[in-house]
DNA sequence: AAGGTGGCGCTTTTT
DNA sequence: GCGCCACCTT
């Protein structure tokens, strides 16, 4: 007899929901079937059956899946509980991501393993700085040959580290223009590693290495494995090699080992993720695990499904499974042919506002787009047209300088032994730059209190009444949230001193103390906003208020888990989708197929795919007239043409035939050429 | 040693 | 078009 609360689910995801122990779990859920909601139902499941909730690992993709399945179990838990539901599903703090649960456990066994509990986590801008530095201090910066910029090494670190791949392997297979820098890139990440040790820091790459190192060590994999009676993965597709290591250490036999993922939408390859992972996920345990299909999608309808499945059905390899819908609807996906740029954002504002009318809020109608600067047109004419959008993907407002000075000032105040924020800090003063920094820096690093050094100090020529400010902020007695307001404070002069926009900056500081309001301490707030940065940039629009109506423009990545009644994908063409920079492999092109078909999978009930013909260059002056043409995306070949609705817009162009639909250009050399 | 300026080069997506 | 880096002036 089966419980009520799982009497909504479909055959597949009730067995999904109540399968065993015994066994490890995989689900291969495609895209709309159900599939948060049937790992909620699991965990719920698991909860209202007796199961610890503080012996559960959740670990999903982001923050945000995360909150949103919480939220979920606690639905379904209260539904089929009592009172006691709240609490049971409140005690699910094992929830989270692989970095910020590894940020956490590392914290706590951090005096078994030689780190400092006060480590500061660095976002990628931190960790290139910092090997930069190293760089620099190797004459590396100086070679005959150019040698890979900051940039360039952290991601062949970075890559090295989660594929678990010798550097050789990483340089010929990624970076094959760096293929002759082996040696000295060896060098550069020993003294990357000690500089981060010697300064108490870890990066993104270290809380997976880190914490699969524990799991390397039998006592502490047996403590970590025995902590858990439940292991639960959610987007299993966009693991990576370590992250594979990590679950297998904590859970060597399987037992109470749950993935869930779909190969068809495994899009972070270029993030070192391993479709490997999902596929040979069985035949690791024995007995294999169970594998379960969810087939039935409960999103979008017919002919969408079936438009999508036409662009995955061209893929090389996956596995097979056969997405199908009861939800029928005369509406075809369409295929728009416009002009150009200008003409595609026009016609989005147009049928934006139109659907508005019609009363769907602009909440349910997306935008979606493969590189986040593909929206800058678009993003003029919304603005234009008064049509408030929040932006996900691309730049994070914790990018900008200003915040970036501010979280500076905090993270050395908690942790005066990291360099970065140091260096970084104390260069906003007047008359310090990078040797003063450094001179001050090695000074108090060996001491035990260094800000008590740093106070006792002859204050730095031309630094004036500024010195003595900084030094008696940073001892203030630290309660929070009020250190980010006095840290904004002390800012504040400097901000007006360096920056000419100055008043817009503000707006943003003002923001991250409303972000601020809702960590509980210092050390949560630093560490969770480097883990998981609000993602929406306020910089364009201003930002709408939670409760306002706004549309949304995000990356196909971004978009990721997400759904909506109404999709519009930009440039569908050759040369963004596949990105002409992704082209080099077969790997690669495969990878911007299932993005494709990612994006195409979040629409309910319309589905709108836009290709502008052509695309002005930049470089030149307004009136300029220097264009390429551009093609259809090759993931739409003639044959599977029949699925979508082919319309022009403006409807009627009589003077301009399209030219040369079949004209393949190497748009992206050209865009690369533009500014020769 | 700081801080400003001019030239060069550029790989999308993100925890 | 922008950021980074090397170089130049103070």
């Amino acid at each position: 007899m089966t419980a009520a609360y799982l009497a909504k689910l479909n055959d597949a995801q009730r067995r999904a929901a109540e399968f065993g122990v015994e066994r490890p779990l995989l689900v291969i859920a495609g895209a709309g079937s159900g599939k948060t909601n049937t790992l909620a139902h699991r965990v719920a499941h698991l909860i209202v059956t007796g199961a610890d909730p503080r012996r559960i690992l959740l670990m999903t993709f982001s923050r945000r899946a995360s909150s949103e399945m919480c939220a979920r179990v606690r639905r379904i838990c209260k539904e089929a509980m009592d009172a006691r539901a709240d609490i049971l599903a409140d005690a699910l703090t094992w929830a989270g991501t692989f970095h910020s649960i590894g940020a956490r456990l590392l914290r706590e066994q951090a005096l078994n393993i030689g780190l400092d509990p006060d480590f500061t986590i660095h976002d990628r801008e931190d960790s290139a700085d910092l090997l930069n530095l190293a760089r620099h201090d190797l004459g590396l910066s100086k070679t005959e040959k150019r040698f890979p910029t900051k940039g360039t090494c952290l991601a062949i670190y970075s890559r090295a580290v989660n594929a678990q791949a010798p550097i050789e392997e990483v340089l010929g297979r990624n970076f094959p223009w760096c293929a002759g820098w082996a040696d000295e890139l060896k060098k550069l990440f020993a003294a990357y590693v000690e500089a981060k040790q010697a300064q108490n820091v870890l990066d993104y790459d270290d809380l997976l290495l880190y914490w699969a190192q524990m799991m390397q060590e039998p006592a502490l994999a047996a403590e970590l494995g025995a902590r858990f009676d439940h292991v639960l993965v959610d987007e299993y597709q966009d693991t990576n090699r370590l992250q594979a290591s990590i679950l297998l250490g904590l859970k060597p036999d399987g037992r109470g080992l749950t993935a869930v993922g779909d190969d068809a939408q495994s899009i972070y390859a270029f993030r070192a993720a391993e479709v490997r992972n999902i596929l040979d996920f069985p035949g690791q345990f024995t007995p294999p695990a169970e594998v379960v299909t969810l087939e039935r999608n409960y999103r979008s309808t017919q002919h969408i499904l079936e438009a999508a499945n036409s662009v995955i059905a061209l893929a090389k390899e996956r596995f097979s499974k056969n997405l199908w819908t009861e939800r029928t609807s005369a509406e075809r996906p369409a295929l728009v042919v416009v002009r150009d740029e200008t003409d595609q954002a026009n016609f989005v504002a147009e049928k934006v506002l139109e659907a508005r009318e019609t009363g769907m809020r602009l909440k349910d109608q997306a935008v979606l787009f493969r590189a986040s600067h593909h929206s800058g047109p678009l993003e003029v004419e919304l603005t234009r047209r008064n049509i408030p959008f929040v932006k996900f993907g691309g730049l994070k407002f914790l990018d900008s300088a200003h915040v970036k000075d501010v979280l500076a000032f905090l993270r050395f105040s908690q942790n005066p032994r990291d360099r970065m924020s140091g260096f970084r800090l104390l260069q906003l003063l007047p008359g310090v730059g990078p040797a003063a920094a450094r001179k001050i820096l090695d000074r108090i690093a060996p001491e035990a209190a260094p800000l008590h050094m740093l106070a006792s100090l002859p204050a730095p020529s031309k630094t004036g009444e500024h010195w003595g400010a900084l030094v008696e902020v940073l001892r203030a007695p630290s309660s929070w949230p009020s250190d980010l307001s006095r840290a904004k404070n002390w800012y504040e002069p400097h901000l007006e001193r360096l920056h000419e926009d100055a008043v817009t900056r503000k707006i943003d500081l003002a923001q991250l103390e409303v972000i601020a309001q809702n960590y509980p301490s210092r050390e949560k707030f630093l560490t969770e906003l480097t883990l998981d940065p609000p993602d929406a940039t306020s910089a364009e629009a201003g930002v709408p208020l939670r409760d306002e109506d706004y549309l949304i423009l995000s990356t196909i990545h971004s978009a990721k888990g997400q759904e909506w009644k109404s999709v519009f994908v930009l440039n569908v063409v050759d040369g963004c989708i596949p990105s002409d920079l992704a082209t080099g492999t077969s790997a690669e092109i495969e990878e911007e197929r299932r993005l494709l078909y990612v994006a195409m999978t979040r629409a309910k009930d319309h589905l709108r795919l836009i290709t502008p013909q052509r695309f002005f260059t930049h470089g030149q002056h307004s009136r300029g007239d220097r264009h390429v043409y551009a093609a259809r995306s090759r993931f739409i070949p003639t044959e599977i043409l029949p699925n979508f609705d082919t319309i022009g817009w403006p409807a009627v162009r009589a003077d301009e035939k399209g030219p040369a639909l079949q004209t393949r250009v190497d748009l992206g050399a050209r865009m690369r050429g533009m500014w020769k």
